[in-house]
This record gives C-alpha cells, structure tokens and sequence, in this order.
DNA sequence: GCCAACGTTGGC
DNA sequence: GCCAACGTTGGC
C-alpha cells in the first residue's frame, strides 16, 4: 500500500506546472532534519499532495509520487551551490532526497482556509504545523483532499 | 511586507 | 545542557 505525503514549494520558485513541464524532479534543497526523515521514509509509489505556500490562498494545487528512493541531495556537496552544507561529507549526508514525478494539476486546487473550516482535516500536519515542508498525510486526509478538489484516487 | 512561530547555533 | 540570539518559513 502506498503511503501519503504533502510536499510544499513556492509556485514562483517551482509550481506543479513546473513539474508537469519536467516530468520529474529531484526535491533537492530542503535543510529541515524532519523535512529530511520524512523523505527517508518515503517508498516509489506513495503518493504527495502538492501544495503552493506563500500565496493568497496558500493550496494543494495537484498530484504527485514518488519515483525514486532517498539518497543523498547532490547540492550539499558542491561548494558552488547555495545548499552547499561544510559540515556534510560523501561518507556521512547530512541531507537526503527522493525524485517524484508529476500526476495531475487539480483544476480546482484546494486552498488552505477551506482545509481548515473542516473539522476532520483539524489534525493534518499542514493545519498543527505549518512550517514542515515534507510531511505524512493520513490516506482519510488525502481521500478528503482529493474529494474536496473534485478528483479521483489516481 | 510584516511578523509570529519555529528551528538552529553557539556562548557559557 | 540551557537558553538567548539569530535566521527562516509561511500565513495573513
């Protein structure tokens, strides 16, 4: 059984039209060590709400999932990049990544003040915590979500 | 753009 | 190991 995640960008940083645009994506650049274990969780397969932050209204704008394992984020090691880590070793990652690919765009993305008017969404990550950008998603929520959104299970 | 909430760093 | 200072995230 797939598990479920939330993944959070910046949609002028790189939107869900950006992932369609590219198939897929290495998420590369997330420095949050809960951010980080909740990818190395994460198995091929399991499907990510996709949600754009830092927009009026912030919402889960499409559909994800996850194509490749974590390994370690290549951007820590090269001195050049701006997620170079000094402190971070081949031997030892500090940070690690998985790739997914693009599902769907939802037509009708699902904003966060509506996640939040409903009381069994109450407990998502996303409403107790709104700083973690790579976090569980229970499959009640994720059904919830996609019903909100006016899709169906992929 | 502001700022509250949160996570991290480093002095002691 | 505590906690003040600092940096970042993201809702509004």
């Amino acid at each position: 059984m797939p598990k479920y995640w939330l993944m959070k960008s910046e949609a002028d940083v790189y939107s869900i039209d950006d992932l369609r645009r590219d198939g897929r994506t290495l998420w590369d650049g997330v420095r949050n060590y809960q951010a980080r274990n909740n990818m190395k969780e994460m198995k091929e397969g399991d499907l990510v709400l996709y949600y754009h932050s830092r927009q009026s209204p912030s919402a889960v704008t499409g559909l994800a999932r996850v194509v490749r394992e974590s390994y370690p984020d290549p951007t820590q090691f090269d001195p050049g990049h701006k997620y170079f880590d000094e402190k971070s070793s081949e031997e030892d990652p500090r940070w690690w990544l998985v790739d997914i690919e693009f599902v769907r765009a939802f037509d009708h993305p699902v904003g966060l003040p509506d996640i939040k008017a409903r009381s069994d969404l109450s407990e998502m990550v996303l409403v107790r915590n709104s700083r973690l950008s790579v976090q569980p998603v229970l499959e009640q929520e994720f059904q919830t979500v996609l019903k909100m959104a006016g899709e169906a299970m992929p």
